[in-house]
DNA sequence: ATGACGATTTACT
DNA sequence: GTAAATCGTCATA
């Protein structure tokens, strides 16, 4: 039997949950009632209002950005640049805005499906190959048909999405440095906030 | 009402 | 390496 991370895993601080949450495994019921998943290999985390990076960034508590504001273990999925879903961990408690960004995923359960999901619109030019199904937050939320739908979902309580410990602590290797896509952020934008299972193929970037 | 901009991915030169 | 795709959101007016 699987263990779920429950309010308390969650109640922690984002870096130290970004840490944590490599090896668990991001599970997913679709409508139908297939199951998917991955094992998380890589994250980042956002540590709120003073972090420049952060869509809290300031205090800044909008419509989108709603879901940072609940208590830690609440899904927070955005959309971006028109086109992409992203999923995050909402982190410690009520009206604190902290998060972690789940960047990738080493596919485990119901890969078929995912290929599908992925190819869904048809017209992909180049194959799918399996170290791009989940390789990076838009594509492990199209793989895991995660939207704005599941925005709020609580990861506790929910029979849709929810993380599982790892069955076994297995020997990691952890890498850790900058964070993607947040040049804008000065300072911060240098931070070293991303941590990734060091030689693992599902990790996100160009090799 | 308008305009600038993404916590990205994919394809092309 | 460079650039297109594509549109919801938010700040400004």
């Amino acid at each position: 039997m699987s263990v779920r991370w429950s309010r308390r895993d969650f109640s922690a601080g984002s870096a130290e949950i970004a840490k944590r949450l490599i090896g668990s495994t991001l599970v997913r019921i679709l409508d139908d009632g297939e199951r998917l998943s991955g094992m998380i290999v890589e994250t980042e985390a956002y540590l709120g209002v003073e972090d420049a990076a952060a869509h809290s960034f300031g205090g800044r508590r909008t419509a989108r950005n709603e879901a940072m504001y609940a208590v830690g273990g609440t899904a927070y999925v955005y959309f971006t640049y028109g086109m992409h879903h992203c999923v995050n961990v909402v982190c410690g408690g009520i009206d604190e805005p902290v998060a972690v960004l789940i960047r990738a995923l080493e596919p485990m359960e119901g890969m078929e499906r995912m290929t599908a999901l992925r190819n869904a619109g048809g017209r992909r030019k180049t194959p799918m190959r399996h170290r791009d199904l989940c390789s990076g937050p838009g594509k492990l939320c199209q793989a895991l048909a995660i939207d704005r739908g599941l925005n709020g979902v609580d990861l506790v309580s929910s029979d849709v999405l929810w993380i599982e410990k790892p069955a076994t602590r297995r020997k990691v290797r952890l890498a850790n440095g900058p964070r993607i896509g947040v040049a804008y952020a000065g300072e911060w934008a240098g931070r070293p906030y991303r941590w990734w299972m060091e030689g693992n193929a599902n990790v996100s970037g160009r090799r």
